[in-house]
DNA sequence: CGCCAACTTGATGGCTGTCAAGTCAGGTGG
DNA sequence: CCACCTGACTTGACAGCCATCAAGTTGGCG
């Protein structure tokens, strides 16, 4: 987890400093708010444990999702440019986060290089991760847009010692659609087809994956 | 610009100071590429004046356009990330950008705490920007895509001091598509449709708006 | 003046949305 | 323990939006 968390790649003594940032932990249940869009933004949530969902809701109430987040990822980073958050970050399994306030990251981060340069390399690493949504969104069809979502999950959960091939899903149909452009139903005809075509098998939010250099071909990222 | 730019809100002194950061300054004309996505990222560009198109190129060769930048927005951020610019920057118009190595702007941020602060804030800023997008890309339709990008760039004209209602496009149909998510077919058809429903007049380039409150409508942004 | 890129417009088709009905699984209460 | 109930999911039929293919127009530039 220290891997991709703010406090990486610092050494033991900053790290004993760096951890004073912590504020606090909370545990979150599934289902329940961490913070809401509109709220005054204090304080960054870096995930120790658990899985959550960000989205967006416009003026017109249509939901947004704009990603899934799992152990070591940051929450709430985007709330520092107009001092309240812009998303509502929702956790989808009982989950664990640290509670860091922002005004506390920026005091360390004068003192400590490596936290400064970590929390660059987290804004922008954010900022690279939506622009491979919008590529997604604005180029890729159904098929290519499940397809990168499952191996990128698959990649995800792997980097975090899980199984590479086999996971529960914790987002509905609906919640994958909205952060696919997609509607339920396409998400669900699209898992049948894969299904059929001996690339996965699907049960519910059941996921094994059989086929992976099948899928990344479907996803356009053949090799 | 100082508006915009990062040296925003700074007191006199500490602004100079703040300029020692610019380590050159770079016309670039039409069509002329500021950077290319792989180049190894040593520097931030602020654009002094001028018109750049973002976009990235998955392995496909697809190319996805990631925004339009003008005066006094901030090019190559994402680039702290992973050491090498994501995206590829190309001047639209003959264009004027500051270079400031970003090694330099990290130093400063560590003496000038509003510097810090406006550095952390763009980067948001640029999120926040980039999950407006995802929301566009994921459920709005092409009339609506259109009416939402016309309008963000009439804001950003008239913070500028230009007009709000009639202005230059300075991309094609089909940039303006693949910033979209459309195909230019369905930009110029839109274009076409908008010009009949009197909201607008398009003469290739040249676009009059003339019903502002008609087109928040069609953009779903009533009021 | 001619060429070419950019743009417009039309005809057609396909992907995905919409609407609808039915299935499945998990949780709750009797 | 089982039946029920509800939310999540699947599947089918159909429609609509936008992509695709194609032809023609415009405007800028050498």
């Amino acid at each position: 987890m220290r891997e991709l968390c703010l406090t990486s790649g610092l050494c033991p003594a900053d790290l004993a400093r760096a951890e004073t940032m912590v504020h606090a932990r909370r545990r979150i249940k599934r289902n329940e708010v961490l913070f809401n869009g509109g709220e005054t933004f204090n304080s960054v949530f870096a995930i120790r444990t658990g899985f959550f969902k960000s989205s967006v809701i416009d003026k017109e109430g249509r939901e947004q999702v704009t990603g899934f987040n799992m152990s070591g990822e940051l929450l709430g980073m985007e709330g520092i440019g107009t001092g309240q958050y812009e998303a509502t970050a929702i956790a989808l399994e009982d989950s664990e986060v640290c509670m860091m306030p922002f005004a506390l990251i920026e005091e360390m981060s004068h003192e400590l290089r490596p936290l400064q340069r970590h929390l660059h390399t987290m804004l922008a690493r954010e900022i690279v991760r939506d622009h491979g949504v919008m590529m997604l969104l604005g180029s890729m069809r159904a098929e290519e847009r499940l397809a990168v979502f499952l191996l990128n999950l698959s990649q995800r959960f792997t980097v975090r010692g899980y199984s590479q091939s086999e996971f529960y899903l914790r987002m509905t149909r609906e919640e994958i659609g909205s952060y696919l452009g997609l509607k339920l139903e396409t998400v669900s005809r699209v898992f049948s087809k894969f299904q059929e075509s001996g690339l996965v098998t699907v049960q519910q939010k059941h996921i094994r994956i059989i086929d992976i250099p099948g899928l990344r071909k479907m996803a356009g990222q053949n090799g």
